[in-house]
DNA sequence: CTTGACCTTCCAGTAACTGGAAACACTAGA
DNA sequence: TCTAGTGTTTCCAGTTACTGGAAGGTCAAG
């Protein structure tokens, strides 16, 4: 399989797939006399392993752990479990910001009138108790 | 003020605080005889601006854009009004994304026994229909 | 044989800083 | 006055995870 297929197979960009087998995140493919880089149905399970893994929140060298984990032949879940409860937490506290980022946020955009005058909730509320910038 | 006192002042870390000056985010300062970066009252609400609206998840180039409708004379709060409604979007939609993410793994630690058996329902969801890695 | 799609490498750029090295400046204590 | 310690400067490099583009080689169809 050339590189786009494999690619399209996985769910990548090229461009995505080439930089996965550079920095080793998937095995250095064969080569085609040509050059051509050549992958197999392995590739493929591996790109969409990290595929997920990303589109689950998990870093590239995280991903690494966990293509490591699922290769190993003495994998514990607990491992893998550990990884992902970690993952977990960090995802509920960026939801708690960002719920309280909008909250606020939206507040400010309905208070706004949001006409030519220059009296502006949201631009109030981020420069105020200093009397103006 | 010196950039620690000013750094300390808007809340920001001094590398941060030169970086902005550096980029033109805030004016270039004025120096003392020895080139040390000297700092007014001014500077440190742009920079305390900066720091909230950056924590509202407005990029520095939408800072700039707001520091710019802050500071002129002219400036509609329907401008703000409508970056602001733009940024509150996004953020709605990264909330969706987080909050199914945030779902799926959460059920997959609890399914996930733990030990140190190899079965993990994690691992088996990112890498299933395949047969294995 | 040409055209167009596909492939290669390499270099640069993104966003928003952050870390570190080398060197100069200032201040407080002995 | 010397010295130690901290603060400041510039500049360069690194971070994360790609993405874009240039210059050029390859392949399959018509």
């Amino acid at each position: 399989m050339n590189i786009s297929a494999v690619a399209e197979a996985a769910g990548l960009p090229v461009k995505t797939v080439r930089y996965y087998s550079d920095i080793g995140l998937v095995p250095a493919p064969g080569r085609s006399s040509a050059g051509y880089r050549s992958y197999d149905d392995s590739a493929v399970r591996k790109l969409v392993f990290v595929r997920r893994a990303r589109e689950f929140g998990f870093s590239v060298e995280e991903c690494r752990e966990l293509l490591g984990l699922y290769e190993d032949r003495h994998r514990s879940s607990a491992d893998v479990k550990r990884i992902a409860a970690k993952r977990l937490e960090e995802i509920a506290e960026k939801q708690r910001e960002l719920q309280s980022l909008h909250d606020e946020l939206a507040h400010l955009v309905e208070a706004c009138r949001g006409d030519d005058r220059p009296d502006c909730p949201i631009i109030d509320s981020l420069g105020n108790r200093y009397g103006g910038l």
